[in-house]
DNA sequence: CTTGTTATTTATCACGCGATAAATCAATGC
DNA sequence: GCATTGATTTATCGCGTGATAAATAACAAG
């Protein structure tokens, strides 16, 4: 008669033992994962995440030996292939005003890339020293701020890099933009603190105000 | 003959017991937590730290009988008292121009508040889902970002707050004013990349570019 | 219905980490 | 010196967590 022990994690007491697919175990488990991580950090316990899919922990050890294994997953669902594309031609389209560009770029980066999971584990794998974010913000620099910065000088009526290589602070300039969009949502979602309720009226905000003065200091300094 | 067991992390083997007062070793302790939490963050084990301070870790329990204790007492240590008074003159004073009020404000934030220690172990509170930082964001946007939305409308030539009331968009171009400071030393010292080396010059520059936008749209908006 | 495959669970290990009790020894006062 | 105090160390407990091995049972094929 003595007490349960409760070493292994178990589901829900009394629940049916569910047999899934490999495929949609597999993505389950990922996706509990993600959410999970996103909460607690990497360092969370793989009993917790099993008794929140409602299986038992050593089932999670099946699909991913090691626990690193998991977190590794994770990475590359969360931050590969997230950016697209199409965006080089959006910020390069000289037929639309910057502005307007840069206005809807951001609201799709905003809702496509920035959102609760991404910033979060963004913030815990830059924390753990993950070179992650280092090659993100690589990524960022050669296909995002360098070619704000060109469509910068563009708008100020300034020599294109081609004849004025970029300078360090008009990259730093570029990062103001950027900074404005991705604090409002360390704010939101790792603060946990009230924000602007209308994101497409903050974004809008936003590049109006950063980008003026982007423009105005290009012009003084290489007009 | 067995293997040494070394469950409880020892000082350096060989090295002499050294017995400093209660009042340095706490301060040893607490500075030693300080460097160790804002590298690790705040889930590092006690017997890591005794082993970086060169002491045995029940010790740190003498001085902090809870882990918690010792992470408070953390908290307090870099958090508390680091607002300077006299910056809320600083910012209100009008014999000089705004600009160089906040580029003066920003440098001294940045040298005072924004290292190392302070940024990640926020970020780190942050994460936990700790009340620290929407209690300093509160007292930000009391002590920093209103009046600076108060400078901003003076300097574009519109009403005070007393007349119009600051509205949610205004304190987020303050935001982005911070922002772009704060950020510089997220991408520093968290993401450990690579930033603009001159910390003047980045911050002349950064308070140049985000405040022209501000005080332009805000004349547009409320001129 | 029977049988085989394998997804899932049960049971358990090894070790790390917060915490505590008792022993030790460096400094101080007489 | 010698004794006393208390700062510091040694030894150890209890529990949580990553990981593994063996048992169980859901589903498919025949």
């Amino acid at each position: 008669m003595s007490a349960v022990v409760e070493t292994t994690s178990a589901p829900e007491p009394g629940r049916v033992r569910q047999r899934l697919s490999p495929e949609e175990r597999e993505r389950q488990i990922v996706d509990g994962a993600i959410a999970y991580f996103a909460e607690v950090g990497l360092s969370g316990q793989t009993r917790e995440l099993a008794q929140r899919l409602g299986v038992t922990q050593p089932l999670i050890y099946r699909y991913f030996p090691k626990k690193q294994d998991l977190i590794d997953r994770v990475y590359e669902e969360v931050f590969v292939g997230r950016w697209q594309s199409s965006w080089a031609d959006l910020i390069a389209d000289r037929s639309r005003p910057l502005r307007e560009r840069l206005i809807e770029f951001y609201g799709t980066y905003a809702r496509d890339v920035l959102n609760y999971e991404w910033i979060r584990i963004y913030m815990f794998a830059g924390l753990a020293g993950e070179d992650i974010n280092r090659r993100y913000i690589a990524l960022l620099e050669e296909r995002l701020l360098r070619p704000i910065v060109t469509e910068v000088r563009d708008a100020a009526g300034v020599a294109g890099p081609d004849a004025t290589p970029i300078t360090g602070l008009e990259i730093e300039a570029a990062w103001h933009i950027h900074a404005a969009v991705f604090y409002y949502f360390v704010r939101k979602h790792i603060y946990r603190a009230k924000t602007e309720p209308d994101l497409d009226a903050f974004i809008a905000d936003a590049v109006d105000r950063t980008l003026l003065g982007a423009i105005e200091v290009t012009r003084r300094e290489l007009g």
